[in-house]
RNA sequence: GGUGAAGUGGGUGAGUGGCUGAAACCACCGGUUUGCUAAACCGACGUACUCUAAUCGGGUACCGCGGGUUCGAAUCCCGCCUUCACCGCCA
């Protein structure tokens, strides 16, 4: 959620960015500033009269004290008129800024200066492409679903029986490359300096709605309805929210988080060819990469997280390329998105594996998250980037790597392992 | 799940109807003293909204959360949440 005053100070600039977005709704921008008048009309003239009722009360204790009875109960009868206006405008004043938070919630993240306009994905930049030749495997090249089935490395129907479509079952050496995975991906982070932990996987709705979940993707979450929880679609929701309504110093910054959880996410409505296999699933497992800069270095920092993610394709010896999302296809919440993808040899395709975002203040807004700048506080900024999914990560592994003899393991994950190839 | 106790500022903790946005102590910050450190002393020390040209100053709200009583509530009443203790169940 963007703060109010910087409606008030922006005007134009949000204008121009949402429509970048290709945002369609613009005169709820119109309807923002006419209802912060009025709000902020309301408080002044609430505050008055309450002020003038201390005074009052004030008085009367005196009276009182002073045995002027009459004049204290003569008092009384104008604080109940007071106390009458008041809830009156009380009221107003509640469903006035509820109205205008309302609105504001509507309102997407301004992108960065940097993002093209566009309408969907296919008007993403390259920022970086694959610079060696992309691998060609030939007629014989078999897609990771069915080299699952060859090799018993996952079970997509056995999914099926335990809980339903989209619910892979890992087992053996595939099993085993998926640990493998998460603690390379938990290691590397730890070296690059950020702190392990472990958060819960299910949340209430007052953290989804700090880092922008509810109320835009209220559909995309599975809800526990008899415990009001929310299971987590990323390790971003629980990790991002331990910060919630804390004031840092800035000797504090940055701060790094990161942690390993499984995501769940309902992807309602996407089905077809091209979700085959790995490539979307209801569960899977994520190694996540949050940190909460100071405004001015947010912008550095998305680089080095990129770079993070970019050393991480390279370590696993993984053709890729850095996608700059355009303002159609940017999330709700993002100023500016760098997404992975890796290519997939037999399925010829690239993949999504992950995102790398800043939200400046559009989290840390409703998160209440500050920092102390001389005798203000301002919010913080917040960044996370997938580091990375794994489902799809498995699913280019296996594919590239393929051979006669089996899948072979890139070098840095055979410790892990404790294979080197998978067969 | 049951029973009991408790929730006050960064921390400890006082405060049972007005003089309490809140004592005192500790921590933090600024200063004096000092060869340096320490000690001592002095001062400042919550957040949000709002008025204002203003990070000067004023107003309002907030003592777990939400209601209520009252001219007036941290203080009284009701509901909820959380924590702790004991019991039950259990990986």
């Amino acid at each position: 959620m963007l703060e109010i005053g910087f409606f008030r100070e922006n005007r134009d600039r949000i204008i121009a960015g949402l429509k970048v977005r290709n945002f369609k709704e613009m005169d709820l921008v119109d309807e923002i500033f006419r209802l912060d008048e009025i709000r902020r009309g309301a408080q002044t003239e609430l505050d008055n009269i309450l002020s003038d009722r201390n005074r009052l009360s004030k008085e009367i204790g005196d009276k009182y004290k002073a045995e002027q009875r009459e004049e204290a109960e003569a008092m009384k009868a104008e604080v109940a008129t007071l106390k009458e206006k008041g809830s009156v405008l009380e009221e107003a004043l509640k469903t006035t800024t509820s109205d205008l938070e309302d609105l504001l919630y509507k309102i997407p993240n301004i992108p960065n200066e940097s993002v093209p306009a566009g309408t969907s994905e296919e008007d993403n930049e390259v920022f970086r492409a694959w610079e060696g030749t992309l691998p060609e495997l030939g007629e014989s090249a078999l897609p990771h679903w069915d080299l699952a089935k060859k090799y018993e490395i996952f079970d997509l129907e056995l999914g099926v029986k335990i809980t339903g479509a989209g619910f892979p079952v890992f087992q053996g050496k595939g099993a085993r490359l998926q640990r493998a995975l998460i603690n390379f991906f938990l290691d590397e982070a730890s070296r690059a300096g950020y702190r392990e932990v472990v958060p819960p996987l299910l949340v209430n709705e007052d953290t989804a709605r700090a880092t922008g979940q509810l109320p835009d993707k209220e559909g995309q979450m599975y809800y526990v309805e008899k415990d009001d929880l929310y299971l987590i679609p990323t390790a971003e929701v629980p990790i991002t929210n331990i910060y919630r309504d804390t004031i840092l110093k800035e000797e504090d910054f940055p701060v790094k988080l990161t942690g390993y959880t499984p995501c769940f996410r309902r992807e309602a409505g996407s089905y077809g060819a091209h979700v085959r296999g790995l490539n979307r699933v209801h569960q899977f497992d994520k190694v996540e990469i949050v940190q909460i800069q100071h405004p001015d270095k947010s912008y550095d920092t998305l680089h080095e997280m990129v770079a993070h993610v970019s050393s991480l394709m390279e370590k696993l010896e993984l053709p890729y390329r850095i996608l700059r999302l355009c303002g159609g296809d940017l999330g709700f919440t993002s100023a500016l998105t760098f997404d992975f993808e890796v290519y997939s040899a037999a399925q010829q395709r690239w993949l999504e594996v992950s995102s790398v975002s800043n939200f400046e203040t559009f989290q840390t807004n409703r998160l209440k998250l500050r920092f102390r700048d001389g005798k203000n506080t301002r919010l913080a900024h917040t960044l996370n980037g997938s580091a990375l999914a794994l489902a799809r990560i498995i699913a280019a592994l296996l594919e590239n790597n393929q051979t006669p003899e089996g899948i072979k393991i890139p070098k840095v994950l055979q410790t892990y392992t404790g294979f080197e190839l998978l067969n």
